[in-house]
DNA sequence: CGCGGTTGCCTAAATGCATTAGGCAACCAC
DNA sequence: GTGGTTGCCTAATGCATTTAGGCAACCGCG
C-alpha cells in the first residue's frame, strides 16, 4: 500500500485549489480526501479539523495576496501606487475567487495578529505617505480604501454590477482616480463643507 | 396533537431571527424545527430545501432593509440623503447581522430582478440626483457608494477594523463627508488629473 | 352535527460530512 | 534487518438534508 504523502502544506495549497474551483464554502475535509483519493480519516491526522482547514487556507492565501500586492507596489508611489494595489487586489480576486473569499473569513485575534493581515495593513498605510494626510485622517483614509476595495470586489464578484451595461473596467479606473482626487485634494485638519 | 401552524411566512421570520442569532451561516432546517418543537420533516411541506429557505430570509431582509432606506430617505436631499442612506444601511447591518449578511447571498437573475434588490438601485440613484451627474458618472458613482457602504459595513461586521483605536463612528463620517465632497466636486466629463 | 377530503405534521430511512478511536503496515534510522 | 514512528486505514457516532408514505386534525358542506 503506496502512501500518499499529505502534508499540511500540500492539504493546504489543494485546499486553495478546491476553493478556487467549487467556491470557499464548499471546501470541505471530504473533498479535498476525495482529491487526494484517500479516505477521509486520514486528513485528520495533519489537520485539527475543518475549520483547522480553511483556517489555514486563510492564511496562505492572505499571504499571497500580499506577496502579490507587495510585488505590485514596489517602486511606485502617489497615484500609481494606488492604481497598482487597487488592481492586485482585484485581478486576485477574479483570478482566485475562492481564495480572496478565503481573506474575509473572520480569524481569532491572536491568529490575525500573526498573519500577514498585518503587512496588508502596513501596504495600505505605505499608499498613503504618497498623500498629504496625517493622523487620524490617515487611519480614515485606510478604511475607506479597504472598504472601497473590498466592497467592489465583493459586489463584482457576486455579479451585483451585472444588471447594468456599462463597463465595469470603466468604474473601476473612474473609482480609482476618484479615490486619487479626493486624496490629493484633501487639507489636513479640513471639516468638509 | 396540537398543530403547530407553521406558514412559510412564520418560518421566513424566524429563520432571519434565528440567523441574527446565530449568524445567517448557521442557519438550518434542523435549528428552525427546533425552534418550531417540530420534526425536521415537517418543514419540507413549507420549504423546498435549505437553499430555499435561505433565499427566502435573503429576500425577506432585502425588502425590509429597503423599507428602512426609503423612510430613512423621505424628504431628504443632497448631502442629508447621502448620510441618511448610509446610516440606515449600517445600523441595519449592526442591529440585524444575520439578516444583513442574508442579503448578500447570491441570487439567480430572475429573483434577483424580482427582488428588492432593484429597489436598492433605484434609491442609490435617487440620491444621486441631488448632485449634477450624467450618465455613465451615474452609474460609476452608484458602483462607488455600494462599494463603500457594503465595504465599510462587513469589514467592520467582521472585525477588521478593530485593530486600531481610532474611533469607528469618526471614520464612517468621515467617508461620508469625503463622498459628499467628491460628488459635489465631480464636473461632468471630467477626467481626473 | 357529522362526514369526507385536504392538509399538516409525523415516522422511517437513505445519504453525506465531521470527528474520534484504535489497528496495521510502511518507512526511517541504526 | 529490526524496532520505533508515523501514515493511512476500518469502524463507529452524531448531526444535517431530503424523500416517501401514513394518520390525524381541521374545514366546508350538506
Amino acid at each position: 500500500m503506496v502512501r500518499a504523502g499529505l502534508t499540511v502544506e500540500r492539504l493546504t495549497r489543494a485546499g486553495a485549489e478546491l476553493a478556487d474551483e467549487v467556491g470557499f464554502d464548499q471546501v470541505t475535509v471530504s473533498a479535498l480526501a476525495r482529491r487526494f483519493d484517500v479516505k477521509v480519516a486520514s486528513l485528520y491526522s495533519h489537520l485539527k479539523s475543518s475549520q483547522d482547514l480553511k483556517t489555514r487556507i486563510a492564511l496562505f492565501s492572505l499571504a499571497e495576496l500580499a506577496d502579490r500586492v507587495a510585488a505590485a507596489l514596489a517602486g511606485r508611489a502617489g497615484r500609481d501606487a494606488l492604481a497598482a494595489f487597487a488592481d492586485a487586489y482585484r485581478d486576485y480576486a477574479k483570478e482566485h475567487p475562492g481564495r480572496y473569499a478565503a481573506t474575509r473569513l473572520r480569524l481569532d485575534p491572536e491568529t490575525a495578529a500573526a498573519s500577514a493581515g498585518v503587512r496588508h495593513a502596513q501596504m495600505t498605510r505605505a499608499i498613503l505617505r504618497g498623500y498629504d494626510l496625517t493622523e487620524p485622517d490617515q487611519t480614515h483614509a485606510v478604511r475607506m480604501l479597504g472598504s472601497v476595495f473590498h466592497g467592489y470586489v465583493s459586489l463584482e464578484t457576486s455579479g451585483s454590477f451585472s444588471h447594468t451595461a456599462v463597463d465595469l473596467e470603466e468604474s473601476w479606473s473612474w473609482i480609482v482616480d476618484s479615490l486619487d482626487t479626493l486624496l490629493r485634494t484633501w487639507t489636513p485638519g479640513r471639516t468638509p463643507s
